[in-house]
DNA sequence: AGCACGCCGACT
DNA sequence: GTCGGCGTGCTC
């Protein structure tokens, strides 16, 4: 038997139904450096067209006359060791996605390639006879028109931009005759950045004898030399800058043999700015408490996760801050994760305050250099803490002792792309690998967290003070039904109109927050507030114009819409309101009064001038979505209005509830964070309901109380796992039989577990995204490993039956949106 | 998914 | 006769 050097290589080219190891001989020439962790290119299918790879691993085996050789290397070293394909492999069966979608997600994105495909004449073909033959093939002429015009060679874009999206078939059409050819070349996001270096190439009293002798004809000489033989080395714009030397005297000095350039690396970070080194941290007895009770997690065999319970302003920040002091001192390091709205520059100020160089902030509005380059040093062990959103959790930060995820239930958390990974999962996989631990930090914890903290599954620690000792603002919930009553349709009622009208004669200042996502095509009573909803899914149905129906989005149940209230015969209105409309009653109202509107519109210029805006001008009023409910810490403010409390409370999903009582907590928490009391009103077509209630109360345990009731009733995490299958294809009714027929596959998988149960199909709750209709199922289940062995054959079957042709399915699970 | 091969019908 | 439609099967 004849052996080889073979690679098993993860193909990006592969879809799902078909990912697994790929075997490809190593070519001789690529022997030493295509090792586990570096990334290729190959040749994939019937027409070998190149597509990326990564080496998971290789050994010696049999050279079977079926194998591809590699075609070339990505990269010069590993992007990934061990522990990241390890990652990867547990991401995959995870998340029903690629290992290649997998490795691309953990990597930073300034390392992603892209292919490019560069089209040429034959070598020795010449125009004529390329016209020759091309004339037997349609469309041919044409293109070696446009391959002509740009120099005999161009890229599949400029081709496709000049003749066509069906150029493909010519260009292989031509290649089989062999008149062109096809390069294939990997081009990065980003490449790493070089400066020039120049030092010496003899000792440096040669080199001055050298050139002092000739000072006279060429004293740029003289300079450079003297400068380097004082540095030792430098970079040639440096050596330019200091010396007025230009750089072809440089280039001059180096053939001379004066000069040796080299090249060094380059990292693009932004400076950093003088912060003070902080005071020493004190911990109240509580948060010292809270502080030795993880310590000592930390010491155990199997640290296991701890949910740290803090009420705002309760000095969770400081307990953050202490831990990792500590960590570090252990000589471990630390990751600190944080939802996108919250890294605010406090956090950063304060982290900086105390960990200086060994910290790196990985966050949105970075550039994608710096981000890449950072990774760089942290990938080096030349970093000790990350603090970033999201995807830092994939920083490669090596003998991890400790992952803080504060405001752990943020839904930012949960990519919003494919793979959906939620970061809690990666950490939670992370700790165990590195035996770290795992510190969830909220106010409001998800119920599941609390849930498993209440069982056991993660210790708990509790902070209940507010550091500042303040008290909570007095909370007003204002009936919005009232309003309509006495004949105001509009969003500001009696009590949030009084209670402004005394914060602008004080010359306080007042955020009004409209929760408005989830309020689109929502009816509900304007007598009673009654919300129709699913009779199955306790969830409130969505109004559809098209056919005037309700629907639960959930199981797909559907009925006509009414329009008396069922309960009180009261008219059932449309809700829907952006701020756009809020700003103008709120004009009309106070026609006088400066307003700042922070919504998604204004979102593009950034929040930071707004928020300076509001802060350094005390402009009366902040109007704004979602962005004004968080970490928000301003003194002047008293005031806080919720406009209408309901408009997240009966979206089509389970976590409204918990979403609801979170925002709610939050933006009451805004008012009165200095010295002078605060106010709330929480307005609500609703006031009896119980979340509102607890969150006026800033009631946590009688909010969960009901919620895990409600959750073990219905099924719902974390009494069973909620997976979402959604079929999205150009044509309804293809999407709507596929749909048909996974129901009918899971029904089958799962006749044998009669603990499961298969819901829907039921519209999306955006029906149709990019053209695309979208159905989905779900599957009320465990996320065990026996259920994802069952859907990954089922995301197979589906993707190999020819029925489904033109339609997409894919698999979530407890997915937040 | 994306591609080539092969088997049919509609044409120069 | 040949071009090109789509159905079928495979991807180291």
């Amino acid at each position: 038997m004849e052996t080889a050097e073979i690679v098993k290589i993860a193909v990006s080219a592969a879809p799902y139904s078909i990912d697994k190891p790929y075997d490809y001989l190593v070519p001789p020439e690529l022997a030493e450096q295509a090792v586990p962790g570096v990334r290729v290119t190959v040749p994939f299918g019937r027409g070998n067209r190149v597509s990326e790879g990564i080496v998971l691993a290789r050994t010696r085996g049999e050279k079977l006359p079926g194998l591809k050789p590699l075609d070339s290397l990505l990269d010069s070293a590993p992007v990934l060791d061990e522990d990241g394909i390890a990652l990867a492999l547990w991401m995959r069966q995870r998340y029903f996605c690629t290992l290649y979608e997998a490795v691309k997600t953990i990597l930073p994105t300034g390392l992603w390639y892209r292919l490019l495909e560069t089209w040429r004449l034959v070598e020795g073909m010449d125009k004529e006879k390329a016209y020759q033959i091309a004339e037997k093939l349609k469309r041919a002429p044409a293109v070696l028109d446009v391959l002509f015009a740009h120099g005999g060679s161009a890229d599949l874009e400029t081709l496709k931009d000049a003749c066509g999206e069906e150029v493909g078939a010519t260009l292989k059409a031509l290649r089989k005759v062999g008149v062109v050819v096809c390069e294939t070349t990997g081009k990065r996001k980003i490449g790493d950045k070089k400066r020039r270096m120049a030092a010496l190439a003899v000792p440096p009293e040669d080199a001055l004898a050298l050139t002092e002798a000739r000072r006279r004809s060429s004293p740029a000489r003289y300079e450079v030399v003297r400068l380097l033989a004082a540095t030792g080395r430098a970079s040639t714009a440096d050596i330019c800058y200091f010396t007025g030397a230009s750089t072809r005297t440089l280039r001059a000095m180096e053939q001379a043999g004066l000069l040796v350039f080299s090249a060094e690396e380059e990292l693009r970070l932004s400076p950093l700015s003088d912060i003070e080194p902080g005071p020493p941290i004190v911990l109240s007895e509580e948060q010292q408490a809270a502080f030795d009770r993880i310590m000592a997690l930390t010491e155990t065999e199997k640290p296991e996760a701890v949910l740290l319970e803090g009420v705002t302003g309760s000095g969770k920040t400081q307990v953050y801050l202490r831990l990792v002091q500590e960590i570090l001192n252990r000589g471990k390091t630390a990751m600190v994760l944080v939802p996108e709205i919250i890294l605010t520059p406090q956090m950063m100020r304060k982290f900086s305050s105390y960990f200086g160089n060994d910290v790196v902030m990985l966050h949105s509005s970075l550039r994608m250099t710096e981000r890449y380059d950072q990774w760089k040093r942290i990938r080096r062990g030349e970093v000790r803490v990350v603090l970033g959103t999201r995807s830092a959790i994939f920083a490669p930060l090596k003998n991890l002792g400790l992952i803080i995820l504060d405001e752990e239930q943020e839904s930012s958390y949960q990519s919003e792309n494919p793979p959906r990974y939620h970061t809690r999962d990666i950490a939670k996989y992370l700790c165990g690998r590195e035996k770290a631990t795992l510190v969830l930090g909220s106010a409001t914890p998800s119920v599941e967290t609390a849930w498993a903290a209440e069982q056991g599954t993660y210790h708990h620690a509790l902070l209940r003070q507010r550091y500042n000792a303040h008290a909570l603002p007095r909370v007003v919930i204002a009936d919005l039904r009232q309003e309509i009553r006495a004949g105001n349709p509009g969003l500001i009622g009696e009590d949030l109109r009084r209670q402004l009208e005394l914060n602008l004669s004080r010359g306080e200042q007042s955020i009004l927050f409209l929760n408005r996502r989830g309020s689109s095509r929502m009816l509900l009573c304007g007598e009673c507030g009654h919300v129709p909803e699913c009779p199955r899914c306790s969830v409130a149905m969505t109004y559809h114009s098209a056919n005037g129906r309700l629907m639960c989005h959930y199981c797909g149940h559907s009925e006509r819409a009414i329009d008396d209230c069922p309960i009180c015969g009261g008219i059932m209105k449309h809700v829907g309101t952006g701020t756009q409309k809020v700003e103008e009653e709120l004009r009309q109202l106070f026609p006088e009064t400066g307003i700042l509107r922070m919504d998604a519109d204004t979102a593009a210029s950034g929040h930071e001038p707004i928020l300076r805006r509001f802060e350094q001008e005390r402009v009366p009023i902040l109007l704004g979505t979602q962005m004004v409910a968080k970490g928000l810490d301003f003194e002047n403010v008293t005031l806080v209005g919720v406009l209408a409390a309901d408009l997240s409370l009966y979206v089509d999903n389970y976590r409204a509830a918990e979403r609801t009582f979170s925002l709610l907590t939050q933006v009451v928490g805004r008012a009165g964070r200095g010295t002078k009391e605060g106010r709330a009103v929480i307005q609500t077509y609703t006031p009896e309901n119980d979340v509102i209630q607890c969150a006026a109360r800033q009631d946590y345990r009688g909010f969960y109380e009901g919620e895990i009731r409600m959750r073990r009733l219905r099924r719902y995490p974390p009494f069973a796992d909620l997976f979402t299958l959604t079929v999205s294809g150009l044509e309804e009714g293809d999407v709507l039989r596929s749909a048909a027929r996974v129901r009918e596959l899971l029904r089958q998988l799962f006749a044998d577990q009669p603990d499961t149960e298969v819901l829907g199909p039921a519209p999306a709750p955006v029906l149709k995204l990019n053209n695309r209709y979208r159905y989905r199922l779900t599957l009320v289940g465990k996320n065990d490993k026996t259920t994802r062995e069952k859907l990954s054959w089922l995301l197979k079957e589906f993707a190999n039956d020819r029925a489904n042709r033109g339609s997409n399915l894919f698999v979530d699970c407890n997915t937040m949106e």
